[in-house]
DNA sequence: GGTCAATATTGATTTAGATCAAATAAGATT
DNA sequence: AATCTTATTTGATCTAAATCAATATTGACC
């Protein structure tokens, strides 16, 4: 029985702000060193979900936001009425949870689509830090600020774009998701079903499959079951709305 | 020529957050007297607009956010691709201009329905006195929050609801937003033309026509060009999937 | 009050995408 | 490896809402 090996994989795996590899993406990127000690000392880096497990259900209290550190989790909720899915995808170095900022309730459930891990930060504690240092206060709100663009834009999307467009634009943000934390942004490996994306869309799984399969017969994309390549940007960008430059 | 009565008037109508109608709805609502009167400090209670004026234009550089204190707006964007139109209506106590926080600048343009007035206050001043008083970084927070799960509801809507429960749920919010501000929930004086809301809602203008003459038949509302009264509300909130409790 | 432009209604037709229905294919479980 | 379940593809048909088209109404402006 070796004891010294555990505990030097231990020291190892010891996961702080300051020596996280996504620390340029996530709340530590607006902060100096001294900052990000203090931040670090409010933030649980350890929380690991197997595919299926919720981080947490709808109408939860709300107590804490997440940073994905891996893997990748969805969003669903189910409305009074029956309505209503799937309505986002986390990625790494994403936060999870504001939708239960305003009432002190989660009004989605957060579910893990493979297996994957998250940074929790107490809330409470994070507006207190907040109040001491402007830096954190500012680059929070701005995060809150990106979600609500990027709701905004998702109405355009939703109200205004064809079932191509749609599927596109998600390929393509999937893309710049991806770069963002250095991964390929040609490759895609969906971690989702074609159903969820369906909801997501607001199309029919049958739908996000015949698209992806005219995709590919354009020659756009290449398409294996989960896993995506993107062929040719350029016409990608202009069917998804998005300015090629 | 007489003097005394604007000079009279114009103390009359000299309105601070202490003294505002909306103040139980607005950022004050969270504050003490003291507090309030730091936030009276850094707001501008007095713009004015008529019918057409825009309030800010697409990629205007963001310095402030506003508040509706009379009449409406509504914002819109025009994509790229030329995709894209109304995407928000503002009425009295809802604060606009969050589309510009996390860019420093707006990506709606913000356009007056009617004559309607706003305060201004500027953001960084905002975040200055957020600082200052927690309540007040809370609150924000908070409203913040409120935009987020607003966007994540209308997620929801365009993708799973029919163009009837879309209407309904439109009618229905309006109303409770009338409410709000001590107005009537059950007639309606609609400020947008039906393209406006088609294109909110996603659905032609045409189509906003037909179920408002639906619903008109099932006797569940009247309309009168841009007057609706809402005349049953049980099935109204049942067809646009909220609980009725 | 009359003219013009903007807005709203209503009807006829079309269509994008949903739904229904199999048939495969991939993963999980034993 | 064999079985079962879940996910995906593909085809046929249907339908909700868009589009096209014509009035009708309202409001703005001279």
């Amino acid at each position: 029985m070796v004891v010294a090996m555990p505990n030097v994989n231990q020291r190892r795996t010891v996961i702080t702000c300051t020596n996280c590899r996504l620390n340029r993406y996530c709340l530590p990127a607006a902060l100096n060193k001294s900052n990000i000690k203090q931040l670090e000392a409010i933030v649980d880096h350890n929380c690991s979900y197997e595919k299926g497990d919720h981080l947490y259900r709808q109408k939860a209290n709300f107590k804490s936001v997440y940073v994905v550190r891996s893997g990748s989790f969805k969003s669903y909720a189910i409305r009074y009425n029956g309505k209503g899915r799937v309505n986002g995808f986390f990625f790494p170095g994403e936060i999870i949870g504001m939708d239960g900022i305003s009432d002190r309730s989660h009004i989605n459930a957060v579910q893990a689509l493979e297996h994957a891990s998250v940074c929790e930060i107490p809330f409470s504690k994070l507006e207190n830090l907040s109040l001491q240092i402007p830096d954190l206060q500012h680059h929070f709100l701005a995060l809150m600020g990106k979600e609500i663009t990027n709701g905004k834009e998702f109405h355009d999307l939703l109200s205004s774009y064809t079932a191509e467009e749609r599927v596109a634009h998600f390929l393509i943000n999937l893309s710049s998701r991806c770069e963002r934390v250095s991964l390929s942004p040609f490759r895609l490996l969906l971690p989702m079903t074609r159903g969820d994306i369906g909801e997501y869309l607001g199309l029919s799984l049958e739908t996000i499959s015949r698209i992806f399969g005219k995709l590919h017969r354009k020659g756009l994309i290449a398409v294996n079951n989960r896993e995506i390549e993107l062929l040719q940007m350029e016409p990608l960008l202009k069917i998804a709305g998005c300015a090629t430059k």
